[in-house]
RNA sequence: GUGGGUGUAGCUCAGUGGUAGAGCACUGGAUUGUGGCUCCGGUGGUCGCGGGUUCAAUUCCCGUCACUCACCCCA
């Protein structure tokens, strides 16, 4: 077949769905009982939304977006990331002015074209908040703590909590600067990668994974120790107030995020367990606080996370796939087909998922189709049925079976299920 | 972008220098209109594609494409 799914994009199919529906449901649940509302935003955004935010230098930005000019001549790009819409259409649409704090929460396919790999697909599925307006630290901990929790909730227990404070801007400046003193006189020991961060953005050696570079971000000055006063207390107060939720975490000071717009607060949840191969980080998130300033907004903190649902999917554990049909209508002889389809629509006015096969065929093979399709109900309709207005009322996990006048069988249906 | 692995039935995989098999799935039957278990039968494959060696290639060689895993990066 030579017309196949785009390389790294897949289908997801009915057999799949359920546990879909399992993590956005979760996830929905959660998140609203935090009183986050969810927004929808386009796939598409201008080129330049994600070339501000994320950043020019970052392996997202140089290499990984799905770039294209539409017949306007506009460069437009498939979402790698939903942030930056987030930000765009909050000042797009002066929401600061209808409420002091705002809690958004989306859900949804981005694209970044990096070689697929297990648990890293070229459209993959996130879910995340953002929290516009309140500057922490104590919505921090509340967003790191309903991580954990929706985490947990899905059966996943095996997961690491790292967090760290980059600061803010001035923080920034004054570390950038000591890091690139300490870095400068080992410059050709580092990876050339890392030689060129060192010109683009230096924090991001010390999360090289070359082995020679860890060695050397090892003994790097640490950006705790360079905080401001501020910086510093916003974070204490941080893990003070995770510490009195129980919350548990470990601070890495090491963390750096692959986006430029981070500030103060960043995390992290890497997974545990085969299940994920070597993509093991589940979710991150942190603190923006000057990207809505930023784009022409007013100054306005705030904090947000992305969570990889494809990933979570992976390390959730399995569960039963629940029936989809309650009764299966069956027809036991070819000349009462319109008769059982009536039949069927008479149950399913009454709420009842039902199904039949309408085809036909042998009493014997309908039947095996229902007990396929794991119905709970099979619904016997034959000559005699029709000429003494009844049905048969299978009970196919009891093993049971009862005539029933027609008109009565839904509400025998509805007994037996509750 | 760099390496490794794998391409045979819808799925999971055997196998052979002489045009192919199993299990599962699907489907029919085991006497009248009754599922799951068991037994018997059936449908289904240009052996990824192209070239080469050979009397003969699914099998050997080369190339190519696809999928996959790791590095990298990230969610």
């Amino acid at each position: 077949m030579s017309l196949r799914a785009v390389k790294g994009m897949k289908d997801i199919l009915p057999d799949e769905i359920s546990k879909w529906h399992r993590l956005e449901r979760a996830f929905r649940e959660c998140v609203e009982a935090h009183g986050f509302r969810e927004a929808r935003f386009p796939i598409v955004e201008p080129t330049a939304l994600f070339v501000r935010s994320i950043g020019e230098t970052t392996d997202i930005v140089e290499k990984e977006m799905y770039t294209f000019t539409d017949r306007g001549d506009k460069s437009l790009t498939l979402r790698p990331e939903a942030t930056a819409s987030a930000v765009r259409a909050y000042v797009q649409h002066s929401v600061q002015g209808r409420e002091p704090v705002t809690k958004w929460y989306y859900v949804g396919p981005m694209y970044r074209r990096e070689r697929p790999a297990k648990g890293r697909y070229r459209q993959f599925y996130q879910a995340g908040i953002e929290v516009f307006g309140d500057p922490g630290p104590y919505v921090d901990a509340e967003v790191i703590d309903l991580v954990v929790g929706f985490i947990a909730s899905l059966g996943i227990t095996e997961v690491e909590v790292l967090i760290n404070s980059i600061g803010g801007p001035e923080t920034r400046r004054k570390y950038t600067a000591a890091l690139l003193a300490y870095l400068e006189p080992h410059r050709d020991e580092l990876c050339p990668d890392c030689q060129r961060r060192m010109g683009a953005n230096p924090l991001r050696v010390l999360d090289c994974k070359v082995p020679r570079c860890g060695e050397i971000a090892a003994d790097a000055p640490s950006m705790l120790k360079h905080l401001t006063d501020d910086d510093r207390a916003h974070f204490d107060e941080l893990q003070a107030t995770l510490t009195t939720l129980g919350t548990p975490y470990r601070v890495d000071g090491s963390l750096v995020r692959g986006l430029d717009y981070y500030t103060r607060t960043l995390f992290e949840v890497l997974g545990k367990g085969e299940a994920l191969g070597a993509q093991n980080a589940l979710l991150g998130g942190g603190r923006y606080d000057e990207m809505v300033k930023s784009f022409g907004g007013p100054d306005t903190p705030a904090i947000g996370f992305a969570v990889g649902l494809d990933r979570l999917l992976m390390a959730m554990p399995e569960v039963e796939p629940e029936a989809h049909v309650d009764v299966f209508v069956i027809a036991a002889q070819p000349t009462v087909r319109a008769e059982a389809a009536l039949l069927g629509r008479e149950l399913r006015d009454t709420g009842l998922r039902v199904e039949s096969d309408l085809r036909g065929g042998s009493l014997k093979s309908q039947l095996r189709r229902a007990d396929k399709m794991n119905a709970r109900i099979a619904m016997i309709l034959g000559e005699s049925e029709v000429a003494a207005g009844a049905v048969q009322v299978k009970d196919l996990l009891e093993k049971t079976q009862q005539t029933v006048f027609r008109k009565e069988a839904a509400k025998r249906v509805h007994e037996i299920l509750d």
